[in-house]
Parts: C-alpha cells; structure tokens; sequence
DNA sequence: TACAGATGCAAGTAAGTGCTTACATGTGAA
DNA sequence: TTCACATGTAAGCACTTACTTGCATCTGTA
C-alpha cells in the first residue's frame, strides 16, 4: 500500500479543499454521521484522493482540528489598544465580537460540545488553543481597569473572564436552539454586560 | 380495552430498562453511534423485543426524549419557600444544585447539545418543557427580591435569569472538558453568584 | 520528448447497520 | 388444559460505510 502523503504545492490546493470541505461536513452533520464520499463530493474531489491525502478518516479529522485552531483568530476581539473609556463599552464591543464568532461558528462549536466526551484530548486542545490568548489579554484589560480603580477586589479575574465568555457562550446555545422566549441575542448580550459590568464596580460606600 | 392495569406487567418492566438502555447509551455513543444492537443488550434483552416495542430507533429516541423531559424533575432547586434571607445566599445554593444537575448529566447534555441542529424540534421541546418551570419560579423569586429593594431595577429578570444559568451552562460545558485552569467546579459558581449577584444589587447613592 | 507526481475512475471487500421473518419457549389467566 | 401474550433464538436482507486495488489520464519539469 501506498503511504507516502504528496506534498508539492499543487496537492497543497486539493489538501485545502478537503480539509475545508471536512470542517463543513463535520459540523453539518456530525462527526459519525458525515462520510468520506460526502466530504470528497463537497470538496469536488474524488474519495480516493482523501486516502491518499489523510491516511483514514480519524487522520483527516485531526487535521481539521489542528487547522480550526490556527483559523479561528479572533486575537483582536481583546485588543487592549481599543480598551479605553468605559468598561461596560469595552465589555459590550468585545461581548457583541465574541458572541458573534460563536453564532457564526455554531454548527462547529455543536459537534465539538457534542463529541468532545468521545476526543478528549482533541477537544481540550482545540479549545484551549483557541481561547488562551483572547483570554489572556481579557484578564490582563480587566486587570488594568482594575488598577485604574474600575473593578473592585475580591474577584479572581481569570475566572470572572470565563464567567462571561460562558455566560455568552451558553446563551448562544439556548438562543440559536430557538429557547429563548421574547427576546433577542443583542438583548441577551447587552443584558450579560449589563449585569457583569455591574457586578465588577466597585462598592460606592455611603 | 382493560381500564384498570395496575400491576406492572412484564412488558412495561422491559420497555423501561429499553429506555434507560437507550438513554445511557444515547448518552455515551452519541444519537448516530449508537446501535440498536447495543442498546438491546445494554437492556439485556433481545434486539427483536426492542422493534416490538418501538416501531424504529427514531420512535424509541423519541420515547426517551419525552421520558427524559418527566425525568428531570428539578423543580425544587427553585422553590420559593427556600427563598429566605439575603439574595447572595439564595443564589448561591440554586446555583450549586442547577450545576450539580447538570454535572450529573454531562454526558445527555453533550449530546444533545451536538444534536441539536439535527434534531431542532426534539431539542428545543426537552429544553424548554425541561427548563420552563425552574425558570419559571426562578424568575418570580427575583422579582420578589426586587419588591423587596434587593434588586434594582433597569433589567429585565427573564433575561437575567437566562444569563445566569447559561453562565453555570457554559462554565459546565468548559469545566467538564478540563479546559477551566486553577480553579474547581465550586470557585466557578461560587465567582458566578459573587458576581451576578453584586450586579443585581441596587446602587447606592453617595 | 520523457518522466514523475497528482488525480480520476471503476470495481470491490469486509464489516456494520436498521429492520424483518419464522419459529420456539415460558407464563399467567380463563 | 387451553390460549393469548411477551420474549428469545436464528437467520437473513438490503443497504451503507471505511478503505483498497489497479489502471488510465493529465500536467509541469528536466
């Protein structure tokens, strides 16, 4: 049997097609229920040719997990340049931009929530990867706004960061499952900063 | 026909271990992954008994579907009789108990999460039957609270309430898959009251 | 031109899947 | 006993799936 994977720049193309057209097809459909002819289809390419690319379905499936991780970029969501003025509006840019990149990644995020008790490891990988350096510079704006007197003490910033992002994270769920009754996900994200906002300020004291 | 069975017959004793059978192996394997095959001698019964039951495997994820609704049964951790004292103390113990729920049913929740987009109506049917009471009574006991003057006003508490339990969702989903860093379950919920609470709290005027 | 790598195409294999059919066994009630 | 009913057993069908093999075709390069 031939192994050895092609690797001159023309397969490159083909190698970016399937890996696309899996990353679509995984989220659509599942990890289980999407098939290699279904994704060689989608890719406009023949089946055999994914052998030949990924050795098997599992291969092909992480390197689709290794290359969401490097597509998502989503770096500038937290950008400290534009952490000036108000921390309830740096809250507000930066939920509206998060909760955006998960509506826009819905299918995907789905199928990784769904199967990550079957890929542990890929799924902590991806996940972590993904997020550590949004997070890293959220809680380093939060930290600064602290030191600007902005945010009271008490609170452990790195986890109050992922009490927001999962705040908007399992709204997103709720609301794109169509669970949320009368009102709309901008209403659900002004409501979370709203709140978080209020919950980070400092005590007035009389 | 009979009106009056209220002895237990032997073909309902079956017909519930299929479903719990088929909850748990729905649960592990995922909708798709999981076999009749499987779920039949998880049941310890014949795989034929499970098509005498339920017509197909769809008919039978739709038994489990609305037994799983009946099975939740969570009402309690937001009964108003419990809702005495400060605001903080309540949340913190509804918080815990609607964690500890959905830790106890991580692995259902994954998946239907991952199946929702393929099974938009089941989803949004167990979630909201699921979860409407619980919010329900979660709600009128904020907006007793507020009455009270220990919520203020300019929020809407459906939509908080929302928030809230999507904040324990989300933080479930990231704490279960081991991609929370440093902290435990507990500092989780204990940083999402802590926070929730203080920004429900009603200003104080200087 | 000659060659090598990348792809397409046709066909097939082994395994698994949902689901069915036919028949035998046990049990409780009339 | 007799009989209906729930279940078990064995076998199989029609279909899908991941994956393989062999060979033809194209394309860029030396």
């Amino acid at each position: 049997m031939n192994l050895t994977p092609p690797k001159k720049s023309e397969s490159t193309v083909t190698r970016d097609r399937l890996l696309a057209a899996a990353m679509k097809v995984f989220a659509r459909d599942g990890l289980h229920r999407a098939t290699t002819r279904g994704i060689a289809e989608e890719a406009g390419v023949n089946e055999v040719t994914l052998f030949r690319h990924f050795q098997n379905k599992e291969g092909l499936l992480a390197a689709v997990m290794t290359q969401a991780v490097a597509a998502q970029a989503v770096d500038h969501l937290a950008d400290e340049a534009q952490w000036t003025g108000n921390l309830k509006q740096n809250l507000l840019r930066f939920g509206r931009g998060f909760y955006a990149m998960l509506e826009r990644d819905e299918a995907f995020i789905r199928t990784m929530v769904g199967e990550a008790g079957r890929h542990p490891e890929h799924a902590q990988r991806i996940i972590l990867e993904a997020t550590r350096p949004v997070k890293a510079r959220f809680v380093a704006n939060l930290e600064t706004a602290r030191k600007a007197g902005k945010v009271r003490r008490g609170i452990d910033l790195a986890v109050a960061a992922d009490a927001f992002t999962g705040m908007l994270f399992g709204g997103m769920l709720r609301n794109t499952a169509g669970c949320s009754e009368n009102y709309s996900a901008e209403t659900y994200v002004a409501t979370c900063v709203e709140v978080f906002a209020a919950g980070l300020a400092p005590v007035v004291r009389a």
